[in-house]
DNA sequence: GTTCGTTGCTAACTATACCAAGCATTATAA
DNA sequence: TTATAATGCTTGGTATAGTTAGCAACGAAC
């Protein structure tokens, strides 16, 4: 009843192996961010629930609906396309739109693909995770 | 056998979702070109099979992969885009949006330390020193 | 007439996306 | 300790996308 701030649990972090591309992207995004499967099924307004999400992210799933990828594309803020590729519908037969500039400049965010930026992410987490929280 | 549970002589119109609206244009495209079920199913490569397509033109599926709707795209040769948003993917409204969107909404850029700016610039320059450029 | 051959269409079936409910674990509070 | 809550994950089930086999109606040739 009173209000104890609680702290999530910590899971151990299992290393099952290679992930799915999918799978493993969504799995970054979330985690970076700091989300919790239930906090995105939410962020979805319910619209992909916690369990499949974690069936999403373990690569339970061959090909989700466009409609859970814009949704989750939405949560995460990341393009659209980029998750419907690594869905596999968005054919990478020299997929020209899809395909964006990559100006490398400054701190070219804009130009992040989905992937990178998830990669980008972790290592944040990573780095933060050494420091005392603020 | 085949008593009297014959189907009425007449073709008659089964008024099951007219509302299809992505059916009817899949049927008005294949009749316009003149194209038949089992024609159109043989141009995708068999990806798509007459009996599926014509459930599709009747509107007796209420949402086709974006697989069945490329390959038919290309058959017919109009924008996929087109048919993806007929099908109830892709978002008709919400503007201009598609082009760039705001990324890394949730991980506020302002809340990165210089030093951790200076550590992902170097990681993202890592990363993509490993990526053959695409 | 009776065969073919083609048409659109449907019934029956399989595969799988997706969800509701719950479980195991961990952490905090009493 | 025990209770409560929050996490990731699994299980059982349902809805539906998509296929294979086939049927009835229409011709054209025999």
């Amino acid at each position: 009843m009173s209000n104890g701030t609680r702290r999530p649990p910590q899971r151990r972090k299992r290393f099952d192996g290679p992930r799915s591309q999918l799978g493993g992207l969504l799995a970054d995004l979330r985690t970076a961010r700091g989300f919790t499967l239930r906090q995105v099924e939410e962020a979805t307004g319910n619209a992909v629930s916690n369990a499949y999400l974690s069936q999403l992210e373990k690569g339970r799933v061959q090909q989700p609906s466009p409609n859970v990828l814009q949704r989750l594309a939405v949560v995460y803020a990341v393009p659209y396309e980029s998750l419907m590729e690594k869905a596999g519908y968005l054919a990478p037969s020299d997929g020209d739109e899809a395909r964006k500039h990559r100006r490398l400049s400054a701190f070219a965010l804009d130009d992040l693909s989905a992937e990178e930026e998830a990669e980008l992410l972790r290592y944040l987490a990573f780095i933060r995770s050494r420091k005392p929280a603020r």
